[in-house]
DNA sequence: GTAGGGTTAG
């Protein structure tokens, strides 16, 4: 009930702005004829809404015999029936003649319900109108609604849930289409439509539009709440957009909004996986911020920084948060699952498996993602045998491997030349209908590429796409690597455009692969074209591009272009790999060039 | 009636 007074008394406010558009509205209401369909028909008016209130609708039929049954909607409009009688009525001959009325009346409809403040039934109509509207536009439905009616607490009702609507069927893009409109005639929308839609736009990776929605509701002054911000800070964390995030939260703080446990999480999660470098000090600050601010963390906090450090490579860190968190707080599955995957990923099997018995010791059942992590360790370490044998463990605790367990073995057996069991577990996987993921023809298709096997790589990519999967910015970079080593690299080229075709965005592997074949043709200038192209995509160099260029350049004996391109990434704060280290030992050092590396001895000497 | 955490393939 407060809600709705808080939300009419805003309209008030969105009146004054908006008048213009009214008067328009009214003129083009005169001109449009809502009510003058002929009435001369052979049905009573009392019966009718006699049979629709006790829906007897064979009765309803029979009397009706061959009425117009959209004369007789007009009718019940005009004799002010009760709204939700006309909605029976309204549903009841749409389905029973299966037809679609036309928009003028949907409308109507759905003022006399506003006004009469059904509002559950709104929200139910426009449920299936939007599951079955194939015909009208978001711009017909905003047009004919301001005709049918110049109330704006109605029409921004009416819109409000139109976008929640949209949102929940999953037609994300209409929603946006449809806040967006509501801008535009300035009908007022409510947090209960624009969470949701910026929660949708998260998920569906559109962070453009979730920054479009959020600033929109400031400007158009729609009260932002604590999960609104917590819904943008995650959109910004997940595409790196961190210090957008940062100032989103002293946004909400500016509005009077405390962040939470959920809000300080999702920053945390964004440095531990989007930070760069330090990124783990930067996640302790804000822990530290979020303790200072007498927010208390909790298990998802603990797991959050556990695979944090775990990812960073720092497992003994990991385990110190661990045993830290067991001070008051109780490890759950993720924990133990984020641990054993750290340890796995660093090759300590003993202690991963001490883990899971730990876990059984604690009564907590292990999952499929605690075997998928085993596996995956005892296959990174070819011990194939314990990785099987983990693998058929899993149906005695009752569970099933699912397509990334399937997908793990496969790759494994393929890589350590086992081909036959790779078969057998495809079969298996059919078998048991688990569907073979992209994923899993990632994992054959980059099996033949590595055996120099095109033409099958070439025929697996053609019977995924065969069954509807399709080709992802992996398989991509599979096939752009496997041109680049034939020495094909202008082919390979041509695939990075038909990933833009296909709206996949290139990464930085991408990029890399493709400058690392254009360097071994000896084509530096191709391959300084493809840099070019990656920083016009908004992607920096990393190590990566440094490694691959400063060798291209030493193998074309441009040594001194290759000096400074270390020096360029020295001066960029990027920090030299093993592989950094032995491209100066091997191709310049061992030639007689010693590296003029001026200012960065101290970086060249963790090397 | 809306927000946060774990597993594969380059």
């Amino acid at each position: 009930m407060l809600k709705l007074l808080s939300s009419s008394s805003s309209c008030l406010q969105a009146r004054v702005h908006v008048q213009g558009h009214r008067r328009t509205c009214i003129r083009l209401c005169s001109l449009i004829s809502i009510s003058t369909i002929p009435s001369s028909q052979p049905f009573s008016l009392p019966i009718i809404s006699e049979l629709i209130a006790k829906q007897h609708w064979s009765e309803l039929k029979t009397h009706l015999k061959d009425s117009n049954f959209i004369a007789v909607l007009h009718q019940l409009f005009d004799a002010g029936a009760d709204p939700v009688l006309i909605l029976r009525y309204f549903s009841w001959s749409q389905n029973n003649f299966n037809v679609t009325h036309p928009l003028e009346l949907t409308c109507r409809l759905l003022h006399s319900l506003a006004n009469a403040k059904k509002y559950s039934k709104i929200r139910a109509f426009l449920d299936g109108f939007v599951r079955n509207n194939e015909k009208h536009s978001n711009s017909s439905i905003f047009h004919m609604l301001s005709m049918c009616g110049n109330q704006f607490c109605a029409n921004s009702v009416i819109i409000d849930m139109l976008v929640l609507a949209y949102v929940k069927n999953m037609k994300t893009r209409l929603g946006f289409e449809a806040f967006q409109r509501a801008g535009d005639y300035g009908f007022k929308l409510s947090v209960l439509s624009c969470n949701p839609l910026l929660s949708a736009l998260v998920k569906e990776n559109e962070i453009g539009y979730v920054e479009y929605v959020y600033k929109e509701m400031v400007r158009r002054r729609i009260e932002a709440d604590l999960f609104t911000f917590s819904i943008v800070i995650n959109g910004l964390c997940k595409v790196g957009k961190l210090n957008k995030a940062r100032d989103v939260t002293n946004d909400m703080k500016a509005w009077g909004i405390s962040p939470n446990v959920v809000t300080y999480n999702t920053l945390i999660d964004g440095y531990c996986k989007k930070g760069g470098l330090g990124k783990m000090h930067k996640a302790d600050a804000i822990l530290k911020e979020m303790v200072a601010n007498n927010v208390h963390p909790n298990e998802i906090t603990f797991n959050i920084l556990i695979d944090g450090f775990c990812k960073d490579e720092n497992v003994a860190s990991a385990v110190k948060v661990f045993e830290e968190m067991k001070q008051g707080l109780k490890p759950n599955v993720i924990t133990y699952n984020s641990l054993i995957n750290g340890l796995c990923c660093n090759g300590k099997l003993d202690e991963a498996c001490g883990l899971q018995d730990e876990m059984l010791g604690l009564g907590l059942k292990p999952n499929i993602v605690t075997y998928n992590a085993l596996i995956n360790g005892f296959c990174k370490k070819k011990m194939m045998k314990e990785a099987k044998e983990l693998f058929d463990d899993i149906m005695n605790g009752g569970l099933m491997p699912n397509a990334i367990t399937y997908n793990t073995l496969i790759d494994a057996y393929c890589k350590h030349g086992m081909m036959e069991e790779a078969y057998a577990l495809h079969n298996s996987m059919l078998e048991r209908r688990v569907s073979p993921n992209t994923s899993t023809f990632n994992c054959w298709i980059a099996c033949f590429c590595r055996q120099g096997n095109m033409e099958l790589a070439r025929k697996f990519l053609h019977e995924m796409e065969v069954r509807g999967l399709k080709a992802d910015p992996i398989t991509y970079n599979l096939l752009i690597d496997a041109l680049c080593k034939e020495g094909e690299s202008r082919k390979a080229e041509r695939l990075l455009n038909e990933m833009f075709k296909k709206g996949l965005s290139p990464s930085h592997v991408t990029y890399n692969t493709l400058m690392d074949g254009y360097c071994r043709e000896g084509n530096l200038k191709a391959a300084l074209n493809v840099r070019l192209q990656m920083e016009k995509e908004g992607k920096r160099a990393n190590i990566v591009t440094y490694n691959v260029l400063i060798k291209g350049h030493c193998m074309k004996g441009k040594l001194k272009v290759a000096n400074e391109l270390l020096n360029e990434m020295l001066e960029k704060g990027l920090v030299p790999n093993r592989t950094t280290y032995e491209i100066v030992k091997e191709e310049m050092m061992e030639k007689g060039f010693l590296p003029d590396i001026e200012g960065h001895l101290y970086n060249i000497s963790s090397f």
